[in-house]
RNA sequence: GCUGAAGUGGUGGAAUUGGUAGACACGUUGGACUUAAAAUCCAAUGGACUGUAAGGUCCGUGCGGGUUCAAGUCCCGCCUUCAGUACCA
């Protein structure tokens, strides 16, 4: 019998899936354990090799942690709103439903080849209107919520307006910085209707402000600032622009703090941590006003280096600050008008590739220096942005390199108030090594003294103070889609009002077409079919739009990260009528002990369920704040790409080796034609494509030779290697070792399939080791010593290298343990049970088969890891190397009981070891438990 | 520029965290079996010297220093690569 992997995979999964094996209950006996996968989008062009190596490393956890005798929690699912399914959809006029659904089933298919212990009841889809019901849900959660900033937790909007119609809002503090208008209680109870729901959006954590959003019209909508790369949309590389839209937001900027701060409780990788500290960017400093002369208004700045105040020796506004019309002298309207309209039209692409050059022009306005109450000219420049900090700073030639080159620029003062330090090239950026000079009362003072200094007086004398910037914005949530969770919200008067909650999910309204409208309005507004009955509680056609009770809806839906932020509460309790929040399935499994997925989300995704985990928390919906404890970001697996080459002039191939210094291109072809030396396989090469039919080959030995190239895994270099293919070829057990036997987890790595024939032949060995022609073979015999040790061995190394995440290094285990139980002639169950069960995490399919074979009625049990026994591995005699200094000298076969680190006294009788000596007793006796025994001289 | 990660044979990568560097695998070379191929099995495989042989010696973890009996691992200073971020006041 040889080991047949298709015959004995498809009987494990259909067994699997029959017997509902890795179905998950609650279990209060047992420690739950929470493993998660970033769910994929399903996109056409179904699963690469890639994609299955972070499942493969949770299937692999989730299944060791079951024998383990953890209750596991291992689910799956499909993020499936999203914008290739809507372009696909504009293209082919096809619903995006469908395709999503078509492409949904492909990934399943795909999955299940693989052998995963998915617990597929729990199966979800973000746009299945039984899950977007909830994610509509905390939409309006987060709409009837406000953040109380002293408090530092969300709170329920109610609260809020009692306290306003009782005390007003003077008491009240929502933001770091945003500025209300204050009223009084009896200010509140006279305002209008609209007046009170206009405020209230002020503090709404999910409200509906004018703000500056990035426009795509390539993609006709907006997009978030994780969403743009470079200054262009992430998705297409489509160009964005500023405008002014009315949208939903998100109120993150009130959670930066904590967002920041609850990274020290949390498993992540040092990178993420980082990137998302950046992301958040806080920076301690201080605000100060300026007043302008001639006018009513101050200017607010802010600045981290309020010690370098006695330098300023102008300002800067950035060309959109609110004030620049207002003050501009009448003598320079026409420049600053000019400047003006040119900056809003450079594209964000521009600006950023632009960085070097310096413009800017000045006002004609003055302001006034708070302290020495020198005027200071007033200038607008593109280098300081409207969307960070107040759109203004306080320019400090002398100290900060962009108001250096400025000021030399446009021959502005630079005043030097750093003692004995040279300005004559650069500016003095450092916060270290000097001391000041030319700045009043804080002179002779360094860095630390005078920032508590200048920060004291300035509050003292009430032009500023103390502050924290954070670069982290609110976060825009309308997307002008038609493929996206609707908003349970309709519209009286233009306010925005929530659809009752036992009126969703809204559903989608089917529409025609998938396009914006000729109004620019986004594809729900189509026809201007669909309202709000609130009679009726439904969709309706906007005809009857006269009757009080019909309303407008909103046309905007959600954007994709709001159906992710939140789908790992879904999967704690699946049961359709019961809340997500609440129920025994969430207070169960909680938060997500390990979640494993690609680092590309760390300002998205990752950031944004975070938050809304702490939301919910504020609120009292769950028991954590963050829905993560432990994340492991998976390496991407890129493509090997077969590279030809041509001679340009004669148009003939010629074979790598043969490549000098002539003229080549470089053809790409399909990885599947070359072999693992690189050699192409010229028959199947001439009929793959018709440009190689007659084409000319240089050959070396009758062989012709092509060049490798990593990069993405893409159709476009035919590098792509289906994992379908790799199951039929190697099978499924082969593929999971073998992924993980590329390398660690985290790394990025080529795929090469040639290498798959090592971990092939080990799974070929093991059969033997188990099975000959006849079947299973005859195991009676007690274990040997040598055999204990073999598998103590592997346990140990093993279940030490799953523990800590390392996924890579016990296949190795398994190989040599496995290699010398052959060269052993094992034949000892008591061996190879526990072999096969500490097996079962990475190649589930053939240790069922061969436990199975062995004569177990049921299938590998959980609670089964083999326990490790550090006693199999103690020996009587072990060959130590002598080393004398470090260096080895000599190997002595010895008896020693090795526990102790240093050892007094040693007697020498071996002549060897005497000789090597030279002469000189030793000073110290160093010995290293098992390993070396070291002689100081 | 700033932040983070990394640099080990022809290749992917090990190294119990300071203790015999190169495990395991791919590839390559040689051999066995075969009419032949595939498959399988065996051996060699960092470099340079040296010995008839078993073996021995030296050099080797990006570069230059340092600490230590002992450094791929720790410290200082560079170089290179990858990733994130970028006029953040």
């Amino acid at each position: 019998m040889s080991y047949n992997f298709r015959k004995i995979e498809k009987k494990w999964q259909a067994n699997w899936s029959i017997n509902n094996t890795y179905k998950s209950e609650i279990d209060l006996d047992k420690p739950k354990f929470y493993a998660l996968d970033m769910f994929p989008y399903p996109s056409g062009a179904g699963l690469h090799v890639g994609h299955p190596l972070g499942y493969i490393a949770s299937d692999i956890y989730s299944r060791y942690k079951k024998l383990k005798g953890f209750n596991v929690l291992h689910p799956q699912g499909y993020d499936s709103f999203g914008l290739p399914a809507e372009q696909y959809a504009i293209q082919t006029g096809q619903h995006p439903k469908k395709t999503t659904f078509d492409n949904i089933k492909t990934y399943r298919r795909q999955l299940d080849k693989i052998g995963f212990s998915f617990d597929w009841s729990r199966e979800l889809k973000t746009s299945d209107p039984n899950y977007y019901k909830w994610t509509q849900w905390i939409f309006i959660q987060l709409f009837e919520s406000w953040y109380d900033f002293d408090a530092q937790t969300a709170k329920s909007i109610d609260e809020l307006i009692i306290t306003f119609s009782t005390e007003g809002n003077s008491n009240i503090k929502t933001s770091n910085d945003t500025e209300i208008e204050t009223f009084t209680s009896v200010n509140w109870n006279l305002f209008s209707e609209e007046k009170k729901q206009e405020i209230l959006l002020c503090y709404r954590i999910a409200y509906l402000a004018d703000s500056e959003v990035n426009w795509c019209s390539e993609l006709g909508t907006v997009l978030a600032n994780d969403e743009i790369v470079n200054g262009v949309s992430e998705r297409g590389g489509y160009p964005i622009e500023k405008r002014k839209m009315r949208q939903w937001n998100m109120r993150i900027s009130c959670y930066a703090d904590r967002l920041l701060n609850d990274l020290s409780k949390i498993d992540w990788s040092s990178s993420i941590k980082e990137t998302q500290k950046n992301w958040i960017g806080k920076s301690i400093g201080c605000s100060v006003f300026f007043d302008i002369v001639g006018f009513e208004e101050k200017i607010e700045v802010f600045t981290t280096r309020p010690d370098t105040i006695f330098g300023v020796s102008f300002m800067t506004l950035a060309p959109e600050h609110d004030l620049v019309r207002k003050i501009v002298n009448s003598d320079r309207i026409k420049e600053v008008e000019t400047y003006v309209k040119e900056v809003s039209t450079k594209s964000e692409r521009d600006r950023i590739s632009d960085v070097k050059s310096i413009t800017g022009v000045f006002t004609g306005a003055y302001a006034k220096h708070p302290i020495t109450k020198n005027p200071i000219e007033i200038w607008i420049g593109d280098y300081v942005l409207a969307s960070y900090g107040t759109g203004a700073v306080m320019s400090v030639p002398c100290g900060d390199q962009r108001d250096y080159d400025f000021a030399k620029k446009y021959n502005i003062d630079i005043i030097n108030i750093f003692k004995d330090v040279d300005i004559s090239k650069e500016a003095f950026t450092s916060k270290e090594n000097f001391t000041l000079s030319d700045s009043g009362f804080l002179n002779g003072m360094s860095y630390d003294e005078a920032n508590n200094h200048s920060i004291n007086h300035i509050e003292d004398n009430h032009f500023g103070k103390k502050k924290i910037n954070f670069r982290l914005r609110d976060a825009i949530f309308s997307r002008q889609r038609y493929w996206g969770e609707p908003f349970p919200v309709y519209y009286k008067k233009g306010l925005p009002y929530m659809i009752e909650e036992l009126h969703l999910p809204l559903k989608l309204p089917e529409i025609e077409k998938y396009l914006p409208t000729k109004e620019g309005d986004p594809p729900l507004g189509r026809a201007d079919e669909w309202a709000w009955d609130s009679v009726n509680s439904e969709i309706v056609n906007t005809s009857l739009i006269n009757e009080t009770t019909i309303f407008p809806i909103e046309l905007n839906t959600m954007p994709g990260w709001a159906g992710s932020s939140w789908y790992f509460l879904r999967y704690t309790n699946t049961v359709e009528s019961n809340s997500i929040v609440n129920n025994e399935g969430l207070s169960y499994w909680k938060n997500v002990d390990l979640y494993i997925g690609g680092n590309e989300h760390a300002t998205g995704h990752l950031l944004y369920s975070r938050f809304w985990t702490k939301f919910l928390f504020d609120r009292g919906f769950i028991g954590f704040d963050e829905p993560f404890k432990k994340l492991i970001n998976q390496g991407m697996i890129l493509g090997s790409s077969a590279i030809i080459y041509r001679e340009s002039k004669s148009k003939k191939f010629i074979s790598k080796e043969l490549l000098k210094n002539q003229q080549v291109d470089e053809i790409h072809i399909d990885v599947s034609l070359i072999n693992g030396s690189d050699e192409v396989d010229l028959a199947r090469l001439k009929s793959w494509q018709p440009q190689f039919e007659n084409a000319k080959f240089d050959l070396v030995n009758d062989r012709f030779k092509a060049d490798r190239k990593v990069e993405k895994m893409s159709k476009r270099w035919y590098n792509v290697v289906n994992p379908d293919l790799i199951c039929e070829q190697y099978g499924a057990d082969s593929l999971r070792l073998f992924e993980m036997f590329l390398g660690p987890l985290e790394q990025y790595k080529p795929w090469n399939t040639a290498g798959i024939s090592g971990v092939h032949n080990f799974l070929k060995k093991l059969w033997k080791l188990y099975a000959n022609d006849n079947g299973i073979r005859n195991f009676d015999s007690k274990p040997s010593k040598e055999n204990l040790k073999s598998l103590h061995t592997a346990i140990k190394k093993v279940e030490n290298d799953i523990e800590n995440f390392s996924f890579n290094t016990p296949v190795s285990c398994f190989m040599i343990a496995t290699n010398e139980l052959t060269a052993q002639k094992c034949n000892s169950k008591e061996i190879l049970e526990p072999l096969l069960i500490l097996l079962s995490p990475y190649v589930p399919h053939i240790c069922e088969e061969l436990w199975e074979m062995l004569g177990n009625s049921n299938s590998i049990t959980f609670e089964s890891f083999p326990i490790f026994d550090s006693s199999m591995l103690v020996e009587s005699t072990k060959t130590y190397p002598i080393s004398i200094n470090g260096k080895v000298r000599l190997k002595l076969e010895l008896s020693l009981d090795l526990n102790k680190q240093e050892i007094e006294k040693i007697i020498i009788t071996n002549p060897d070891v005497i000789s090597k000596l030279e002469g000189k007793s030793p000073k110290r006796v160093i010995v290293i438990p098992g390993k070396i025994i070291n002689l100081v001289v």
